[in-house]
DNA sequence: ACTTTTTCGTACTATGTGGTACGTTATTGT
DNA sequence: ACAATAACGTACCACATAGTACGAAAAAGT
């Protein structure tokens, strides 16, 4: 409380946990739904004071878009490391199919995906939200289609179909399955549809387990 | 104003037109998305007193209600009549797809569909919106469901994948063309994806135009 | 001690929401 | 004429929201 030197500013200290607000932030955007979920709200589940928090992050839509920079980071972008793994495209598809129907929930229950929940919305978003969801997208095609390139090089991707229109099909399935799970719908029923779409872009079929 | 015959009741006569408020409701759900219009604003456009909409539908969600039914039944039961035409499944799905990508417009402006919106957003809507839209949910996977047992009869669909499976897929890739128009992504590139998706389930490719 | 600097949070604003109380008005029945 | 009936809409309610004014508090510099 009293260091110099941890703190060699004159003025009272801050006590605002950023990174302990926008985690909860984010985890409430995502269980509660971007649009059911307010500041007011927000600063009683993160304990900090509204003003403080305005302080900090400047309008709700700048702590929105630290929340959702946060969200793509941790559950995300993890996945580009797969992307540039030695396993086959086949593989590594399967792999975030299954992942994407079965790893995201809390206490068993299903949650979607706040980037999914945020684009299929992006009407109601602030303009620097808005702005943040177009360069991650971006990065997101972008990071699909050298994906796909690289696994073309490998011979691990044998179907003729341009590469940019690969990821965005790989795009929308992906979304489609969040938006599903986002609704609550059964997880076999989720899968069984995911392997159907992804089949015309690999030979073998896919492992049910 | 006076005849007897015309409003044989006593009290004053209703001026309220039901229709077309519901019809104001509808557009107004369907254009800025369920809960980005209120009751207030619905009001004003019907040019309806706020009591006056209450005594004629009871709550917000019983407005919904009928506003659902009613894009239900002018956007969406219409296609049953091809489902059970004599044109191929093939055909039928392609006329499907475009119809869904081209004709869901108003002043060139891509609108997705109520009753998409209405299912990604099921849990911020009221009880009666909600049976109804489970109702209608279920009506339109049966009719997915005899539309391909129909066409496996005709030998028109030769794909082995169990009719309840196919139809829950339709039902999803369905619900993505009108999520991705909702987006406002490009409609050549929701095309080129939905031709791809349902590749799966037919044999010849589609018709580009 | 006193000033300066910086952050704190109570208490407020203006606005919007879904929903309603209630006096008024337009009709029919007698 | 006058009661009975039924729909009308103004003006309100309680509550929630995003955002802010402002004085108190806690540190550093002198």
């Amino acid at each position: 409380m009293t260091s110099k030197k941890l703190n060699p500013k004159p003025g009272r200290p801050k006590v605002i946990n950023r990174t302990h607000v926008i985690n909860v932030a984010m985890n409430s955007y995502w269980i509660k739904g971007v649009h059911n979920m307010s500041l007011n709200e927000i600063c009683r589940r993160a304990n900090v004071s509204k003003p403080t928090l305005y302080r900090e992050f400047g309008s709700e839509d700048g702590l929105m878009t630290e929340a959702l920079e946060l969200y793509f980071k941790e559950f995300i972008s993890p996945f580009f490391k797969l992307f540039s793994s030695h396993q086959t495209f086949h593989e590594v598809l399967q792999k975030l199919i299954l992942s994407l129907i079965y790893n995201q929930e809390k206490n068993s229950v299903s949650m979607g995906c706040l980037f999914t929940m945020m684009r299929n919305s992006h009407n109601l978003l602030g303009d620097k939200t808005k702005n943040k969801l177009d360069l991650l997208h971006k990065l997101l095609l972008k990071s699909y289609e050298q994906w796909i390139d690289n696994a073309k090089n490998k011979g691990n991707f044998t179907n003729q179909i341009p590469s940019s229109v690969a990821a965005a099909y790989i795009d929308a399935q992906i979304s489609n399955i969040n938006a599903q799970k986002a609704r609550g719908e059964n997880n076999q029923s989720i899968r069984d549809a995911a392997f159907l779409a992804f089949s015309v872009l690999v030979k073998k079929p896919f492992q049910i387990n």
